[in-house]
DNA sequence: CTGACTGCAAACCCTTTGCAGACCG
DNA sequence: CGGTCTGCAAAGGGTTTGCAGTCAG
């Protein structure tokens, strides 16, 4: 949840759109994992994907969710955050817009700067490919972790007796 | 490879000092490891840092290796970029900077701009959380990639008969 | 109807952990 | 010497794939 109505209609329809453009089917489970993906802000993993998705379609695999999240985004309708590899989370906000990243739990939110979003590219990096969009990531320590012992979110090495101990990630909220 | 002598034997200083101060010892592997790490400028991954050390410590082990890397930040000699889970990449350039990173593979590249270290937060950034830095991440396709059928790096989902087939992340090169 | 899609189960990888022996300081 | 650190092996988690049945168009 988070995004408005109007939004969220608009997401859907050109999901619609685009699907029969590319001749894709569009199932019920489909569209449900888009729509949890389009209404949300949380930048939400599979694993939530799937957990959403599962309390309205409860014969919902994981496997269906991880391969329809990966054609969404070669349908260009959601976007990665994120690696490539490993733990990938979804971003269903196509305008340009920036992102505040927390250091220590990985909660991401969106934001948007105008100024930011015409930042030049410096010739230095030409060099490098083709780019195809700049945004600014903004790190940081979010409010829950700064608050509470929330604890860490990777592994600790070496850790001493009073450390705290490695917690399964919580959700991403 | 890729730091410039002088800078890699600040860096190593900086670790022998910076490990004896925090009561941590400094082992052949250890030693080894963040040599790695800090003389490359291609962010690598644990495997990628294993294999380079390996070459030089036969028998060193895998773990040693995550271990060391997580013991590493966690002392603030080198950062993560990407993923808190997953696969991380490591970055043991402390001065401010931006990155350059490849959509298709993954590539990343540090590069350096004045104009991007001063960025102001927006107010409406604040209330996420506490600011630690900023970074520009500029997205695009690196010259390998748009050069050749390098593959992709990420599933193809319902795959059809002439798509590339995944192969295995090459290593950043 | 038919090919695209789904669910299942197993395979794959990468990462982390417990433990006994090795080694730094 | 003692506690830290390493290597080994196994466990743990997330992701991907092959296949047979199902369903959208």
């Amino acid at each position: 949840m988070g995004v408005d109505r109007g939004e969220l209609d608009r997401r859907l329809e050109r999901f619609r759109e685009t699907a029969r453009k590319a001749g894709v089917r569009l199932t019920h489970q489909r569209l449900e994992i888009f729509r949890e993906v389009a209404s949300s802000i949380e930048h939400p993993a599979v694993e939530a994907v799937f957990r959403a998705v599962q309390a309205r379609i409860s014969t919902v695999s994981l496997d269906t969710v991880y391969r329809t999240l990966w054609m969404l985004e070669d349908l260009g309708l959601i976007t990665t955050l994120g690696p490539r590899r490993g733990v990938a989370r979804f971003d269903a906000n196509l305008r340009p817009h920036h992102h505040f990243v927390c250091i220590r739990c990985g909660l991401a939110r969106d934001f948007e700067n105008p100024a930011f979003d015409s930042l030049g590219v410096p010739g230095a990096v030409k060099q490098y490919g083709d780019v195809v969009n700049t945004r600014v990531e903004i790190r940081g320590v979010c409010r829950a972790c700064s608050r509470g012992a929330t604890g860490r979110t990777r592994p600790s090495v070496n850790r001493k007796p009073g450390q705290v101990r490695r917690t399964k990630l919580a959700d991403q909220k």
